[in-house]
DNA sequence: CATAGTTTCATACAACTGTTTGAATTGCAA
DNA sequence: TTGCAATTCAAACAGTTGTATGAAACTATG
């Protein structure tokens, strides 16, 4: 009978240490440190610094799916089996969001954790996430079934943009507070959340000929064209 | 007279290096390695392994700005002083991913290198990126030229949108080809630029008040509501 | 040629990394 | 209690890192 104390110590204190600083910076002994036990617990816990990592991706990322998909299902069941599209791209992007955004006393180790993962590719969590397209293809099957007419590609780039969108704000809140004097307010999460699902939701439902490069021999871009040539 | 001559094997191999593998994976000892030069020249040339770092980064970073501000005063000269939307959206984002995106044989260095810094934040770079923001006024000020009746948040925000997106693109191919089974084409760059370019203008342009919240009070948002509730 | 300054080089250094070891301690069943 | 396995611990290990040293090689000037 395992004593999961020591075991659960260090997987909180790793997973704080690199949410705050991330994995570059955070060595076995800051997180023995940190949780208060003996350097060689974890290795005897979980047989590498590696190992440990990958087990706490992997449970993180699973609660994280599963948020998801309790708020897609829910969608889906208020639209009676269909859910419309914001609704769709709000399940996606919704949770990691309002875990990452918003008060900073209510900010989830868990989801900053992997913010860090999904940024810095530490070889270890690199071998699991191609699972995680799998779990994307589900958003993308709930996206065609709003949009039947919606060719598979421009579904793909929404979600696509959607994830980006909410990724960068998740992760350069910093950049944008600086570059808009404050102007842009990241505290009311719920506002920005609307915000990426709406630029996404546009993406999709709006048809602009853009997958088929309408507008792009206008002066404009022909000067940008050329001033392009000048560089190589 | 100093010979440039091992400076410049040092630079360049550093910045393939930094390019293809990340800031954590390459040792000084890979460089010098790769550079056909002995381990001290970095030292002595540099004086530490932080500032070769910071100077690859300044003089890549100056010339990324170059390239975009060309582009956007191209833009601005054949509009007679004003660029419209979307040229300077492309102006923002196109030189990156032209440099990112594309033939293999083609992309450059440099940028892979601008992207790896932009992803893994180490310490000698985090201190001079500050400067960032001030290049991204000009853009946040031509788009409000552009558009006068715009709302100074919104166009920050579509500014922070159309980054996000290019930069997720060039960073995460590999996840947008797997999940699309190859039907969303990246290499066909100037498409990808459309692609982001419209997406931005839309949530620059399209009046949606998405800023004010609308339709945040409907059946499914509140089932997404409740769903998340029971998270906590 | 000689000499002074610059640049290269092999080598050593100290600090830090993840991991291992073997002894000490603990918890629990017989 | 005794005995045995599970767990903790201090210490050491081997490897790698960035940096420093001092001698050697080079370059150009007088």
């Amino acid at each position: 009978m395992p004593s999961d104390r020591t075991r659960a110590l260090i997987l909180d204190a790793a997973e704080r240490l690199y949410a705050e600083r991330g994995f570059g910076d955070v060595t076995l002994r800051d997180i023995v440190a940190s949780a208060g036990v003996n350097l060689a617990a974890v290795n005897y816990h979980f047989g590498s610094k590696d190992e440990l990592i990958a087990e706490l991706f992997v449970t993180r990322g699973i609660a994280t799916n599963r948020e998801r998909l309790a708020e897609l299902k829910a969608a889906e069941l208020a639209g009676g089996g269909r859910a419309d599209v914001k609704a769709v791209l709000r399940a996606l992007v919704g949770p990691t969001l309002r875990a990452c955004l918003g008060p900073e006393t209510e900010r989830s180790t868990a989801s900053r954790f992997m913010i860090r993962a999904s940024i810095e590719s530490v070889p270890p969590i690199r071998r699991i996430k191609n699972r995680e397209v799998d779990h994307l293809r589900k958003f993308a099957g709930a996206l065609h079934r709003a949009l039947p007419d919606c060719d598979e590609a421009d579904i793909y780039w929404g979600l696509h943009f959607a994830l980006a969108m909410a990724h960068q704000t998740t992760r350069d809140t910093e950049r944008l507070a600086k570059l808009s004097e404050g102007k842009c307010n990241v505290d009311d999460v719920e506002a920005v959340i609307d915000r990426i699902v709406d630029a996404a939701a546009m993406t999709l439902t709006t048809r602009t000929g853009a997958s088929t490069n309408p507008a792009r021999n206008d002066a404009k871009t022909m000067a940008a064209r050329r001033t392009e040539k000048l560089k190589g």
